[in-house]
DNA sequence: GGGTGTGAAGGGTTTCACAGCA
DNA sequence: TGCTGTGAAACCCTTCACACCC
């Protein structure tokens, strides 16, 4: 067995470099052309060692003594997250969270781009969502087809996440981010993402709780837990 | 005051815990009365012995041999979680993301509750937003101190997300959810967490292309890498 | 000197296997 | 017998320290 050409990169590792490719999006803006391991870290919340190794995964990509060039480094990262093919995806659940997401320009920018939004709702469908027209649900096969999508994103309620999941599963996407507040089941080689918002609150508010209502001598412990973050 | 406090609960147990809390509440509504740690991994999406093990940091409380109690269980976890009582947040950027929030049923029902409204749009402010007045972003002092808020959640846009920052914990708010794409500083004791849904797409984007751009004599070490999850 | 690249150490989290009890 | 509770092992990731190169 001797692979190994493109190292294999920790999923950590890959949710970061998504982070450091915006900061230097920044940086080149702002007409930089070099940046340290230190500065790119510190922009980006993280550990400058961290930061090192991250990008020691796609091998040497700086300049011992200078830093990394603000645009080699964008290239190459923009690289290795899947380089700017637009890669198109559709929305099924297009209530708040769905239509807030449907015209965020953040993914615009990264290469992502909504090219179906289905919903059930009579009221929703056939309006204009981001530039797009809301289809009714039953569409769903069609537009996959049709689009050729690849990435599914629910923001359905939790009722009916499975079933539009198996939907997707069915029409061969293999790419799902879900933000229902259910676990889905799917077949080996399709990949679920969860993103549970309520969750991230809930857990500030425990460590909040755990902070306040803590006798002064389990407090050091407290802080200590709570400064790793 | 808790009266048994042996052991620190992990951070990432404390997420899990709050999913199995909402796992439970939807067997309470279909009347079981007992559930197993296997059929309780299961609906969380977990592995059963990781449940026991993250149950076990509050001490003993399921019966050998049967299960768990699913109103004990809920109750327990309830109270480790910081009891019911209500937390006031307020909610700091009043664009799409940010009214998907304000109304999400989600948060309500899990005893947090949106106190104040604030944004510097002034087509925004005035107009109400899941039952409440959007506030000038102005008042952001006098509503935290009006409303005791202990938790602060930002969906500005970046340029602006730590100047928000800064004036929150300069008013005593202590925990900070950031949807803005940036890494905010703050001073210790104050806790923040991010959550970057453009990330998370590039992240399945990234797993996504792996897999097929790949050769086959690859592709078992990507599907094991991806079956993880 | 200054800053990158990386082996080694450390800490935290998941998985396993089995002891223990209704 | 069945299922919980839990030490121990395995794994992953972060952090540290320092060699190495501009």
């Amino acid at each position: 067995m001797s692979q190994s050409r493109p190292r294999i990169i920790p999923e950590a590792t890959v949710a970061r470099l998504a982070v450091y490719l915006r900061v230097l999006a920044g940086l080149a803006d702002g007409g930089r052309s070099h940046v340290s391991s230190g500065e790119l870290a510190s922009a980006a919340g993280v550990n400058p060692a961290g930061l090192r190794k991250d990008l020691s995964y796609l091998g040497p990509c700086g300049v011992r003594g200078v830093g990394y060039s603000v645009a080699g480094l964008r290239d190459r990262l923009t690289d290795a997250l899947g380089g700017e093919r637009s890669r198109p995806c559709v929305l099924i659940g297009i209530g708040r969270l769905g239509s807030a997401l449907a015209d965020y320009a953040g993914f615009a920018s990264r290469g992502f781009e909504f090219v179906g939004l289905l919903d059930t709702d009579p009221a929703t469908v056939g309006h204009q969502v981001g530039g797009l027209r809301v289809r009714p649900v039953e569409e769903l096969e069609a537009v996959v087809a049709e689009t050729r999508a690849t990435i599914g994103v629910i923001t359905t309620p939790a009722e009916v996440a499975q079933s539009v999941c198996d939907r997707l599963v069915s029409v061969g996407v293999r790419s799902i981010l879900n933000f229902a507040p259910v676990a889905l089941t799917v077949p080996a080689g399709v990949d679920v993402r969860k993103v549970d918002l309520s969750v991230e609150l809930q857990v500030l508010a425990f460590l909040d709780q755990q902070r306040h209502g803590t006798p002064p001598l389990l407090a050091p412990l407290r802080a200590a837990q709570g400064a790793a973050r």
